[in-house]
RNA sequence: GGCCCGUUAGCUCAACUGGUAGAGCAGCGGACUCUUAAUCCGCAGGCUGAAGGUUCGAGUCCUUCACGGGUCACCA
């Protein structure tokens, strides 16, 4: 540091001029052969981070990244000059540089620059992390996701996917007729969802407000106010638990379709990720933890009970014995209170059914005890028109027909409310402006969100949702 | 939140049943004009996550705490 200001090299210049981006030079040039390099004399100004330097004497050999690829660089005191050779030795391992120069290829057919001029951009001030082995401390790989990306490339793949699903998933929706919506985060009362929120205060109203849990219940307005086809891609904030399956704050896809119903939803659901399996991964059969997940249409569907029944092995009736289902809970569950039939019913079906469900299954027909926002089935007042989709054991979307009857929505509220005094701090409040806005006509509507940072975990083969979120939530660590 | 495991140099890891904390890479100095985990010679690098305890003696055993991972609970 000293001796290059000593030089007067500006160690943080405000510009570069570039002529190529790395990766379009390695994937322009990698297979031209050495004597076509020669002839075309190809000139160009790369700029990217020292990698590694491999000095020889009097050259010298380095590694320059790029966002998608990295290029050789070679350095001789010949060409550039014995001064600018020498200071050359000042540049570190992370330093960020500029290099000009005709493109060749080495003895070994690996593609350089053949540097004649360079410029410091950059200086790193801390080491890098070993090159071989890279950065493998899981904490220190979150807490400093830039040094995890610097030193593993394949991670900055995982959010490049993650990206291109949701803008794949936006082209989609808005080729069928959606519009995109941003609906409030902060909710005066929580809803949409059966979970804890974040309570946080707005001090000008004095008014307590929480982080929303779900979009669900502002996006059935809009359908209310006539938009027909509404999504909404953004985050959602729940306080529970943290696992390799749940992050505090997570992203959510929730959309909602005026004259469908949950079987719509399920055709829809199946095209989307078929899509998206087909143009992200190229295949319709996903690599996850060692299986092989086919999306192929169509989908797999068994209703919940049966579900129930048959990874659970007991007799069916055993079900219709409320009493006991609750019972059964407890002993599966010894530490969860299951204070309810539909609970405990819920409790069986993670314990039995999710985890076997690796190929893509739509579990329908629910309880509808724990779907109080999904219509009830005609056939049946116990169970809701209510699906979820599982795919690599993990729940990874929920939808249903929406319940528009508001006096029939008010009552489910009430029964979420007792509930919810009765210890269930899931459990839905009245919402009543809510229920004002059904008076008004929601029509049939189809419903789903899909979670899409579990999506991201299967297309990308990860097994915590902590590789998919570029920030997942940590605490502090003091120093 | 419960239980289990982990935390040693900037990074990746060693150190036997308690007996003077080491290596590779990175860093610094030197040699080397097609190397690629470059090579060769030399140097430096540490309150072993924190605080207590047991012991003549603790990286190692015990207690508490911090942070992380796994798992269960809550949930998507």
């Amino acid at each position: 540091m000293e001796k290059l200001a000593q030089e007067k090299i500006e160690l943080f210049p405000h510009k570069v001029k570039t002529t190529h981006t790395i990766f379009e030079v390695t994937e322009g040039f990698s297979s031209s052969s050495p004597e076509d390099l020669e002839k075309k004399k190809v000139r160009v100004i790369l700029a990217g981070r020292v990698m590694s330097i491999r000095g020889m004497g009097r050259a010298t050999f380095l590694h320059i990244a790029g966002s998608r690829s990295r290029i050789q660089a070679y350095l001789k005191e010949d060409k550039v000059g014995k001064k600018n050779y020498k200071l050359f030795s000042l540049i570190d391992i992370g330093d960020f540089v500029s290099v000009e120069g005709d493109v060749f290829k080495t003895r070994t057919g690996e593609l350089t620059v053949f540097v004649d001029s360079y410029t410091f951009l950059a200086k790193c001030l801390h080491p890098l992390p070993e090159k071989w082995h890279g950065l493998q401390n899981v904490e220190l790989r979150y807490r400093k996701r830039y040094l995890d990306l610097i030193m593993n490339p394949a991670e900055r793949d995982v959010f490049r996917l993650r990206s291109a699903m949701i803008s794949h998933i936006r082209k989609f929706f808005d080729e069928k007729g959606y519009i995109e919506v941003e609906t409030p985060m902060m909710h005066s009362i929580p809803g949409g969802a059966l979970a804890r929120p974040f309570k946080t205060f707005h001090n000008a109203l004095g008014l307590d407000l929480y982080l929303r849990i779900a979009p669900e219940l502002y996006l059935k307005r809009l359908i209310v106010g006539g938009f027909e086809k509404v999504y909404e891609i953004n985050r959602n904030f729940r306080n529970e638990g943290i696992s390799s399956e749940h992050n505090p704050e997570f992203t959510m896809l929730e959309f909602y379709e005026a004259y469908s119903d949950y079987n719509d939803m399920m055709k829809l659901t199946e095209e989307l990720i078929h899509d998206l399996s087909l143009s992200l991964l190229g295949t319709e059969k996903i690599a996850f933890m060692g299986k092989k997940i086919s999306v192929k249409r169509p989908w797999k569907r068994i209703k919940f009970k049966e579900a129930l029944v048959y990874y659970s092995g007991l007799a069916p009736d055993r079900f219709d014995d409320r009493s006991g289902t609750i019972e059964l809970a407890s002993t599966l569950a010894p530490d969860k209170k299951a204070p309810s039939y539909g609970k405990a019913l819920d409790i069986i079906f993670d314990k039995y059914v999710k985890q076997n469900l690796v190929q893509p299954t739509f579990v329908i027909d629910f309880p509808k005890e724990v779907s109080p926002l999904a219509k009830a089935l005609k056939e049946n007042p116990d169970e809701a028109e209510r699906f979820e989709l599982v795919m690599g054991g993990m729940e990874i979307a929920n939808a249903f027909s929406e319940l528009s009857d508001p006096s029939e929505q008010r009552k489910r509220f009430e029964q979420q409310a007792e509930a919810r005094k009765k210890g269930d701090e899931d459990a839905h409040l009245v919402d009543t402006d809510y229920i004002h806005a059904l008076e008004y006509g929601l029509p049939p509507t189809g419903g789903e969100g899909i979670g899409i940072d579990r999506l991201v975990m299967i297309f990308a083969n990860r097994k915590s949702i902590r590789d998919v979120i570029l920030f997942p939530l940590l605490r502090p660590k003091k120093e």
